[in-house]
This record gives C-alpha cells, sequence and structure tokens, in this order.
DNA sequence: CTGTTAGCGCCTTCAA
DNA sequence: TTGAAGGCGCTAACAG
C-alpha cells in the first residue's frame, strides 16, 4: 500500500513503465521485453508499445535497469590526463568502439594523483562497470588489487599482472620505433638521442628498449648521455631539451616516447635558433592529430589510438560476454614521416665534423 | 520469499548494506545513516559501521542509492568535440568543480552530429542527470526541448531560450578582443583580419562582432573581405589562411575565434614561408595550454576554462538546489600577449612590400 | 506469448 | 536515536 512517498523529482504525472503498460494496455512485462527486443512478443502489442512509448516521450531508467539486472552495461577506462590529446582521442575511439558493442563507457583520470587513482577506483566501483581498460600505461597497482579482487575483468597496455581475468595489449613498438631509427640512419644520422617518458612506467620503459634495440640493429651505439628521461609532458620535452643543448656533443636527431615531448623540443629548438631539421632531426611518438601541423610537421610513429580502443574492448568483451578471454592482443605502430627529419648536419656541405661518426654524405 | 534468483554478478557472499548492518549489528538504516553522514547517529555505532565497511571493503552501489533517494548526483556537459584541446581543459576544469560541489559529471561530445546529440540527450535523460551545461557555444534546440520540457535545468554559453531553468553564462568577449586590437593597432596594424568560426553559432558571431565593434573603437574600418569564415578547426584556419593568401591585398593582422584556428594559421604561414610575426601578426583565442608552445607562441585572448565551469556549476546548482537561481552569470576574457603579434611589415626599414609572398626564410 | 510477482540495493518515512 | 518496512523503476522467473 503506498505511502504517497513524495520524491524530490516527482512532479506531477510519474513517467515510468507503468505509465507506458497502461496506455499501450498490456502489461509492464511486455513494455520491458518490447525495449529490450525479446524476440518473443507479439508485433502487434509491440507496435502498441512503441507507439505509446514515443507519444509519452518516456526514456527508461537506466540505473533501475542495472540493478534489476545486475548488469550496467558500462565499460570504464582510466587515463593518466585528459589534457594530453593522445587521450582523447583514444577516448573518442574507446566510445566509439564501445557503443558499437553496446556499452556505455565510464572515463576517469589519475592525473598521476594517487588521491584520484582512489576516486577512479571508487567511481568504477560504485557504478558497477563490467570491465575496465587501464590505459595510463602503468600497471597502478591499487587499482589491480581493488579491481581483481571483485572480479572486474582488467585490460593492460604492454605489462601487468598475471591473473585470471586480466588481459594484456602488447604494443609493437619495435616496429614503429625501428622504422624510425632506420629513417635517421639512412639519411646519416649516427649521433641520435632519446627522449623517454617516466621510467617508473613499463610502457615507457620499453619504448627505450625498443630505441636502444633498434639503434644496434643499425650498428650504432648508443650513449648513454642521450637517453634522457622526460615525462610525457611539453615541458618535460623542454627540460630535456636544454639538457641536450648543455652538453658540448650534441645529438644530430632526438627521438621522443611521445608527441607532446616533441612538441616540447620543437618549441625549445625554436627558442634557441636551432632548426628543425637542419640543425636537428625530431621525430614524435603517438602520431596525435595535431602532429601533421606542428612547425615543421612532425615524423612521428604511430600507435592507433582506434586500435587500441578495439583491441581493449574486445579483450573486456571477451572476459564480460565468458567468450573465450585471450591473456594478449597486439597493436603495431608504424613510422609516419613528415618533415622534422633531414639530413644531418654537415651532410650537403664539406664542413668537417668533429671526429665522431661522419656523416654519410648523400644525395 | 526468496526464489533464489541467481543475478550474473552475484558471486558467493554478496557485498550489500546488509553484511555490513550484520557485522556492524546495527540496521540498514543505520548503516544508511552512517554512510549519509547524518547527523543523529550514535558515534559509538558509527564507528562500528565504519569499520564493519572497510573490513568488508563494502562501496555502495551508486544506481540503486540514485533510485533510492530520487537524486542521481550527477550533472551533465555537453561538449562540442573532445578532440579540440579547448574541451579537455574544460572537461577538467568543470570535473574539478563538480567533486568539490559533491557532484559526479557526464560527458558527451555532440560532434557536430545531429545523430550524436541525440544520443548525448538520450544519456542524458536516462541517467537521470539534474542538470546540464551546454558547451557546445551553440543553442541545440533539439537538447532544449527534450530536457527543458522535463524541467532538467540548462545553462547554455552567451544565448539561450528565455524560460524557467535556463541560465546563460555571458563571456564579455569584447572586453578581451579589444585589447587584442588595441594591441595590434598599437604595434601599427591598420590591416587586421578575422577568422571567425562557424557563423550558424551564437557565441561564434559574438565574437566577431565584438572584433568589428572594438575595431571601430580604434577608428579602423573594417572590411568585409577580411572577414573570413572558419570552422574552429585547424583544417579551417589552413582554408581561410589560403583565402588571405590568395587575395592581393592582404591583412597584416589576423585574428582568430579560437587558438585551433590559428594553429592552422601558423601552420599555412610557415607552409608558404610566411614569417610570423614579422610578415603577419596572429591572434588567438582561448588561450589554450597549448599556446605557449606554439611557433610561435601565440598571443592569445583567454577565457578561463575554470570561471566557465564554475560558472556553469554555480547557476546547475542554483537551479537543483533552489538558490535563488539567476538568469546571467558573467565570465571576462583578457588578452595575453606572446610572440606571434609584432610590427607590421615595413613599419621598422622602408623596405617596400612586394605583392607577393617573399618567402623569407627565418633565420 | 503474456501477465504476475518477487526482488535488485538503497533511502526514508513511521512507529517505537 | 534506532529499526522495520515500503517503495524507487526495472528485470526475470514462473505460471498461465
Amino acid at each position: 500500500m503506498s505511502r504517497a512517498v513524495q520524491h524530490p523529482k516527482k512532479r506531477g504525472k510519474l513517467l515510468g513503465i507503468h505509465a507506458v503498460a497502461a496506455k499501450a494496455r498490456v502489461s509492464i512485462a511486455t513494455v520491458s521485453r518490447t525495449i529490450n527486443r525479446v524476440p518473443t512478443v507479439n508485433p502487434q502489442m509491440a507496435k502498441r508499445v512503441w507507439a505509446a512509448i514515443d507519444e509519452l516521450g518516456y526514456v527508461p531508467n537506466i540505473q533501475a535497469r542495472a540493478l534489476g539486472s545486475g548488469r550496467s552495461g558500462v565499460l570504464g577506462l582510466v587515463i593518466s590526463e585528459i589534457t594530453n590529446p593522445f587521450f582523447p582521442e583514444l577516448i573518442q575511439g574507446f566510445e566509439d568502439v564501445a557503443l558499437a558493442s553496446g556499452y556505455e563507457i565510464l572515463v576517469s583520470s589519475t592525473n598521476y594523483d594517487p588521491k584520484r587513482m582512489e576516486l577512479c577506483i571508487r567511481r568504477m566501483l560504485e557504478r558497477k562497470v563490467e570491465g575496465v581498460a587501464v590505459m595510463t600505461f602503468g600497471i597502478e597497482q591499487p587499482l589491480v588489487e581493488e579491481l581483481a579482487e571483485r572480479d572486474v575483468p582488467l585490460v593492460f597496455v604492454d605489462a601487468g599482472p598475471e591473473r585470471p581475468g586480466i588481459s594484456l595489449i602488447k604494443v609493437n613498438y619495435h616496429h614503429g620505433v625501428r622504422q624510425g631509427v632506420q629513417h635517421l640512419a639512412a639519411l646519416g644520422h649516427r649521433k641520435i638521442g632519446f627522449i623517454s617518458g617516466p621510467m617508473h612506467l613499463h610502457s615507457a620503459r620499453s619504448r627505450a628498449e625498443a630505441f636502444s634495440l633498434s639503434l644496434a640493429e643499425c650498428g650504432i651505439k648508443p650513449r648513454a648521455k642521450w637517453m634522457l628521461e622526460g615525462d610525457h609532458t611539453m615541458e618535460g620535452g623542454i627540460r630535456a631539451m636544454e639538457q641536450i643543448l648543455d652538453s658540448a656533443d650534441r645529438p644530430t636527431a632526438v627521438m621522443c616516447s611521445n608527441d607532446m615531448t616533441a612538441l616540447g623540443v620543437l618549441h625549445k629548438a625554436y627558442r634557441v635558433g636551432l632548426r628543425v631539421p637542419d640543425d636537428l632531426s625530431v621525430v614524435g611518438f603517438d602520431d596525435i592529430h595535431m602532429a601533421e601541423v606542428m612547425i615543421p610537421p612532425l615524423t612521428s610513429i604511430r600507435m592507433s589510438r582506434l586500435d587500441l580502443a578495439q583491441a581493449a574492448i574486445t579483450a573486456l568483451r571477451a572476459h564480460v560476454e565468458g567468450t573465450g578471454p585471450q591473456r594478449e592482443y597486439q597493436v603495431d605502430t608504424r613510422l609516419v614521416v613528415r618533415e622534422s627529419t633531414g639530413y644531418p648536419p654537415g651532410a650537403m656541405t664539406d664542413l668537417v665534423k668533429n671526429g665522431k661518426a661522419e656523416p654519410a654524405r648523400r644525395r
């Protein structure tokens, strides 16, 4: 018996499934079935139901649905920083793919802050997400504990704990990075530096390792002093570039762990009057949309956001829907050559450089 | 009598408010009160409850809470395009302010696509948001109809329908734009162009009008041929710049309706060998974070994302919480001078400018 | 194939 | 101040 509890939001006519049922002269169960496209509903009734729905402008209450069904239909996406353009592009892809798979997404960023990370986790838990993609390029231990313990399927990039319910997206950094290094080597560069991401991130280390490996493949000896640690921000790129400028023996080309870092490098180079690519070649990583309009347009190693998103959601769905989840999924990278890379300085003239690697004369 | 309905997610021990209540030896009502910080709970019991909560790692189910209380605690944010860096910065601010006010946010982007817009609306409705901030800088009629009809408080930027429940954030474009124009005029520019946003957006028109007005204030006659229509994207900036380059009598300075447009202009200028600011001064709008590292660093008119977010949430809260909602809220803009603006060509020398673009290579 | 009904997990009134 | 109990809007057994 109703006690006429007046809920704050309830004003006048209440627009629930009951109203629809009444208008269509069917039971609420039939309305529910119609909405959820259960095939066994009489087309006649279905039509009446849809008509009623649309006359009343009925919109199902998703929270109630989630409660009743025990399924939220939401996939979480944890990123590190929304203001880094790479992530909005990722979000876009993730959302598109999720939508196409009938899921909604819940995005939360950690901002590299443990407190925010706590919040992220809590949100995912409170909203009962069915799985979460951790795209911070780190392992995020607390996240693993809290979520994995509760059997929330997880997918990480590059590396993650070996546990049931956890999948990995293995990015083939080596492919793109090798192309990049070979590209530089072919232009005549022998003195190539690398500005990494924060080395406590496994993914950042992977990129750095791919670089060292590629260098070795080209017969170039890596120099520790040219391996700088950045932090995947423009400011980090600027700082790293300052270090490069301070050293006596400078590299003729720099590869960066992401495009924001490259942007910082480009900026600093501009500041001190170094021309890119004439005085210094720069290679980015990610190939964000903006790389194309940087000055000069940035040669970058492309990691497809859509591929990442696709892999992540495929992995999550496999767990959620129980369709043969795999431990690993592959994503490739590839070089996109633009104009921030060119011959090393001196390659075009007879200028004798120092005793170090003599740039192969080309053209 | 339980019919032992086995929900898909329920595995073994179920972790609900009941478990906490049992462990703390109180009723679920007391647990609920404790969680919601109702002051009348016995501190003793409260302590027991909190202890139980954290021993069990209990996390309330937010959807159930929303259902029961009739309040979702969610504010919607509709943006046009997440890949435009302005918006992530806005989202950041919006989220911070919302969180501080005890709300969560639900972001959805229209991508300038009516279909996506439909989706946006539906999402907001399904999730029962308590208010939505429409930051697309457009009026978005369907949104108004669907949401306002259902008494969802709305806040628009610059302009919106006159209705109860709808507030406006009035951005004082004129202030910043005037500063920009005065700045250019002070440098000696008399031939100043403007690349607007899509003119069907009221906000874009407002900016263009602020420009024309400011020009007049400085005693400069506006020239229709230098008023180009862009679309707030880099590509649009590039296209507009192409038009400028094609014309015989070119402006010596260009003001843009947003920073992405300016980025396109910078890019195109670079492409054709035009030096900024030596050959052309460029002023942006928004002052996104990246403006600082553009090449050259972009002089821009700052519109604070935090101010916008603050105003939007203040407005929404006033409606939701019924604390004297106002029709309008103010946000100011101001010029930030960097290095993309300088004296017009010829100002420092007696050089006679030729008709074509003289690709004087920088440095 | 349709209707009835018992929850989903929480909030909140009401009585104690 | 606490506990008992009835919804919130929807889903999903179960019976018809």
